[in-house]
DNA sequence: AATAACATTTAGAATTATTCTAATTCAGGT
DNA sequence: ACCTGAATTAGAATAATTCTAAATGTTATT
C-alpha cells in the first residue's frame, strides 16, 4: 500500500482553544499535559485515524518527553471515557478516531488509508437480525474497495 | 473475559465427506493435505472463529506434522481465494470464519465470544452514504455487548 | 506548608501474533 | 525416473502492544 495523503468526506470534532481540557474533564478524566497533547493530535487530524506511533511522532513535537507507553496509556483513558475509538480493519496496529458520531470506515485496499462515512438514515441501522437475549451497546460498519485517488491511478497507469 | 462454550446463531457451510476438497479445488486452489486439514478444522467449527493457534492444535490432532507456518500459509491462501473471511474485532488474534455469506458478528464484551448474525434485509445494507468515486468491493457490520450466557451470569451474581 | 496516599508517567524489558528465511519435501508434467 | 515450481517446515526476526518497577506529579489531610 503506497502511502496517499489523507483526505476527509466526514468532518469530526476539531480542536479548539480551550476544548480539548473541557472535553477531557467533562468525561470524567484529569485533563494532564500528556493526555491533552495526545487527545489534541487526534482532533487536528492533520493524518486521520493515526496509528499510537504517528500520534507519538507527533506528540513529541508538542512535548519532547513523552513516552510511547504514556501514549498508549492516554489512548487506553481516552477510549474508556468514550472521547476516542479504536478502529479495527485489519491486523495492522490500532487506528484511533476521535469522532464518536455513528458513522462507517472505508478502508482503501490500495494505500490503507481511512476514511469516515456519514450515515444518512440515522434509524439503528436496520436489516440485522439480533437474537434475543444479546444485548447490543455498540455497532460499526466496515466498508472495503478502491478511493478516489486511487481509481485515478488504476486508468492513468 | 472468561471462557464460554461457543454457540451458533447462524449456522455456516459444514464439513462433509468430499466437500472439503471439493470447495478447495474450485476455489481455484490445489487441496494439499495441510489445506484440507486447516479448512477443515473451520468447518468443523467445533470452536466458532478460531485463532490461528486454536486451528494449529486442532489441526496437530489430525495431522501432527503440521507446523503453525503452515497454518498461517493455508489461511491466507483460503482467504484470498474467498472460502474463509478473517475478523479484526479487537486487537486480539485475527479470527478466521468460513461462513461466506453477508452476516454480521457480535462480539461478547464479557467472554470475548463471537458469533454470527444472520441478516434479515438483504438488499444492500443502506443508510450508509458513499461519497462518489469510492468503489466498495466489502461491508461488514460488527457488533458489541453482552451475549445471554453472560446476561444471565450478571443477574445470578 | 508538610506529609501521606494515590495516580500518572517513564524507560526499558517482556510478550504475543505474525511474517520472513532458507532448506526440504512434494506433486505434476515431461 | 527426473525436472520444475509450489508447498511445507523449523526457527529466526519483526512489530505492536503490554508489563514492570521506579520516579514524578497531584490531591487530600493534617
Amino acid at each position: 500500500m503506497k502511502d496517499v495523503k489523507a483526505r476527509t468526506v466526514f468532518v469530526p470534532p476539531h480542536r479548539e482553544h480551550g476544548t480539548v481540557d473541557a472535553r477531557i474533564a467533562e468525561s470524567g478524566l484529569r485533563p494532564t499535559a500528556q493526555r491533552s497533547v495526545v487527545y489534541g493530535v487526534l482532533l487536528d487530524n492533520a493524518k486521520e485515524h493515526p496509528t499510537a506511533d504517528e500520534i507519538f511522532i507527533q506528540a513529541k513535537t508538542e512535548k519532547p518527553e513523552i513516552s510511547m507507553a504514556t501514549v498508549y496509556n492516554c489512548l487506553d483513558a481516552l477510549v474508556k471515557h468514550h472521547l476516542v475509538k479504536q478502529v479495527h480493519l485489519d491486523r495492522a496496529a490500532t487506528r484511533y478516531c476521535p469522532n464518536m458520531e455513528e458513522h462507517a470506515h472505508f478502508l482503501c485496499e490500495t494505500c490503507g488509508e481511512v476514511w469516515d462515512f456519514e450515515v444518512a438514515v440515522k434509524p439503528r441501522m436496520s436489516g440485522f437480525r439480533v437474537p434475543s437475549g444479546f444485548a447490543v451497546t455498540q455497532r460499526e460498519v466496515n466498508m472495503r474497495g478502491v478511493c478516489p485517488a486511487c481509481a485515478e491511478q488504476e486508468v492513468v497507469r
